[in-house]
DNA sequence: ATCCTACTCTATAAATCTAGTCAACTTTGT
DNA sequence: ACAAAGTTGACTAGATTTATAGAGTAGGAT
């Protein structure tokens, strides 16, 4: 499960790749508009700058913007920075392996091998969304179509 | 992330797939084996009972045993008794859906909609994943190639 | 100088993870 | 029938992480 913290922070990137290209956005203005405690948002976007993703400036006509242009932040990444490792368990992690204690024979741990299933499966979808696409999947109206996997999957209606 | 709690458990289900059918298995065994806290695994597998996929019995003799046979309890449905739904965000869970408070347009919500496709890709890997598929996996020997999605990967050498 | 804005520090409430103690039940030996 | 031993089950408690709020500090623009 993704927290919240990281929810929020792909929120306030996806209101960052919308702002005009040399523009700044104000903590409280995307607090504002994507309901996120404005407290919080500030230590997520302070996280997000000590990680490259950001700038920041002070003072009058201050605020956030993008530190690359959208089309080359990667939704993995972000997430990374903030929640850490995309792999459901650590010992399935490929940029932030790390042994489990409790496990003997890595190699052979059922649980960790399907994990690794999972954690690719996941890559896959986030590390080749770029933010700029993800920006985009929310700008067509409603019964969108979008393609997971290799089916077809409509939204909206059967999520119940 | 998953927690530790679903972790300890789908090995603990993994332990109980590998006893002869009709026998049952102790937790302080299969705690031992595992390297899991005894205490934690009594209640995880607790919850498993009450979830319906475990049978318990009590005195001499007595321990756990799986309900139902290995190859038709899928892994997902595993995890989503211990750590509940699949999605990494609630509002893109198709078993327990539920709306989040921010967001005033859902279907719009770029997080949403990425962590969407993000849902379908592990539901793809853990509910078409059988307990029984599951512990076969750990069953072969040293560098098992293991199938991703489309493409082949290597294990146990290039995850640092 | 003063306003505006990001930044820091401290604190609190909830959830997760783990350990300890004792109660309830089931089999077995006498 | 009764006691004893083996086992799950429930209740409490502490440590750690997550999520949030408040008050105040620092730096830049006019």
């Amino acid at each position: 499960m993704l927290t919240k913290k990281a929810k929020y922070g792909l929120k306030a990137m996806v209101h960052l790749a919308g702002v005009r290209p040399g523009e700044t956005a104000l903590v409280a203005d995307i607090a504002a508009s994507n309901q996120i405690p404005k407290k919080f948002l500030d230590a997520i976007l302070g996280e997000l700058r000590n990680a490259g993703f950001v700038h920041s400036k002070k003072g009058k006509g201050g605020g956030y913007m993008l530190a690359r242009p959208p089309s080359e932040i990667g939704v993995g990444n972000i997430v990374r920075a903030l929640d850490g490792p995309l792999a459901p368990i650590q010992c399935a992690s490929k940029t932030v392996y790390r042994r489990c204690d409790d496990c003997t024979d890595e190699t052979r741990c059922a649980v960790r091998l399907v994990m690794l299933r999972a954690r690719e499966a996941i890559a896959e979808v986030l590390d080749k969304t770029s933010l700029e696409q993800m920006r985009g999947l929310g700008e067509s109206g409603d019964g969108v179509r979008l393609l997971v996997g290799g089916g077809v999957v409509r939204q909206a209606m059967d999520m119940a």
